[in-house]
DNA sequence: GCCAACGTTGGC
DNA sequence: GCCAACGTTGGC
């Protein structure tokens, strides 16, 4: 799940621990969080920074309802918790270089801000980063 | 700040 | 239903 940091950061989750993902007005990222179930773990990417990179790890504690944020219906938000900030975040750059991570969506809809990662990308990223 | 990729809108 | 125009995202 992607994020400019300057907007939110992994820093902001970490403080409120607790946070709504709301603002996604993305049909395909909208379905994504849908398919999303409670107890389920997620990447939080910083985008739009230097470097963009994979910073920290969440979970999904509330499954898609609707965003507060949103005046027309049929958009949605899950609810996220802080799990960990990664001491050392996993850049995009970094990422490119890595085999095994070249199927990532990311890589190939560089634009989609809600993505799914199939079970060998996660088992590679968490081996990288940390659990 | 630029621009490629790509989603959305609206005229026809 | 097509497609041009336009807006947005995000890497660089």
């Amino acid at each position: 799940m992607k994020s400019g940091p300057d907007v939110f950061s992994i820093e902001d989750l970490r403080r409120e621990n607790v946070a709504g993902w709301d603002g996604v007005r993305n049909y395909q990222a909208r379905n994504f969080m849908r398919a999303m179930r409670k107890g389920d773990l997620a990447f939080f990417y910083h985008s739009n920074t230097e470097p963009p990179a994979i910073a920290g790890l969440m979970e999904i504690i509330q499954e898609a309802h609707p965003d507060p944020t949103s005046e027309e219906s049929g958009w949605d938000q899950v609810k996220v918790k802080f799990v960990k900030a990664f001491p050392r975040p996993l850049s995009l750059d970094d990422i490119k270089r890595i085999p095994s991570l070249r199927t990532m969506v990311l890589l190939r809809h560089s634009r989609l801000s809600v993505q799914p990662i199939t079970p060998s990308e996660w088992k590679c990223l968490i081996k990288i980063l940390g659990k």
